[in-house]
DNA sequence: ATGCCTGCAAAGCTTTTGCAGATGC
DNA sequence: GCATCTGCAAAAGCTTTGCAGGCAT
């Protein structure tokens, strides 16, 4: 993600939504809430108000480079959009996300739709799991 | 819906909840929020307080009678269980929800989970459609 | 009679907004 | 230099909680 990849969309390249694009970016596919990045600002020294976050993550939004999710009721989490679709299934005991696609839900989904007179145009599949108890025990 | 079901669930038979209970059971799958069951109550001259609906809501919920829906990220909406699983397609045009089974979405749901070494504790499906252009136009 | 319930008001939480100063281009 | 952006503080909107009085059993 560049400095340029703003512009495209409109914003200036300033520190904050920088240092939030990179963030994102760290490590794995992250889902990381507004409080999550705040903090992770105020720990590497960045002074970055939450307004700022939830300012900054609402444009990213709009310009498509950040997906909204919302698997806890009581607030939202943010990932980098990576251009392939995909589901996520979390862990209720580990709070842990796992990405997945399948065709076949995304072809069903859209059939059911046609067959009550509707188009499809986006949808929200979240899986609740649970690890399998252990077979040896 | 009965006193009776009220009593089973640990809470007593109060006007509230009889007329809470009744709110959701009118016409067809009801799918209210909150607020829309504080008007429903007022607008039938029953001064009900809305922190009431919440606490009533809550417990019905945790006695497993009603579910409770985050269709929108701003708030919740609840429905009378049924004892028949479903899942839900909100127009976005209209808001109209429609209420659908898949087995085989449940069945690949399942099987995905599985293929991640988890078992499927629940699910969230929503489907956000638009009507069909109308074909003769 | 007593313990559960309710209404009201206040508080809690996430998220948004207003505004004056700061910053990118 | 000028429009955009940010931080702070305040506000907003949904939901929960504390408390004193009220109701079901």
């Amino acid at each position: 993600m560049e400095p340029r990849d703003l512009r495209k969309a409109g914003l200036k390249a300033t520190t904050p939504r920088l240092r939030i694009l990179e963030i994102l970016q760290e490590g794995g596919p992250q889902h990381l809430s507004a409080e999550d990045i705040y903090r992770r600002l105020a720990d590497a020294g960045d002074d970055v108000g939450l307004a700022t976050v939830y300012r900054v993550l609402t444009q990213f939004e709009q310009a498509g480079l950040v997906t909204r999710h919302n698997f806890a009721s009581d607030h939202s989490v943010f990932e980098l959009e990576s251009g392939r679709h995909h589901d996520h299934m979390v862990c209720v005991e580990t709070g842990r996300v796992v990405e997945f696609a399948n065709d076949d839900i995304e072809r069903l989904q859209r059939e059911i739709a046609g067959r009550h007179g509707y188009d499809l145009v986006d949808h929200s599949l979240v899986l609740y799991v649970r690890p399998k108890p252990n077979p040896t025990s």
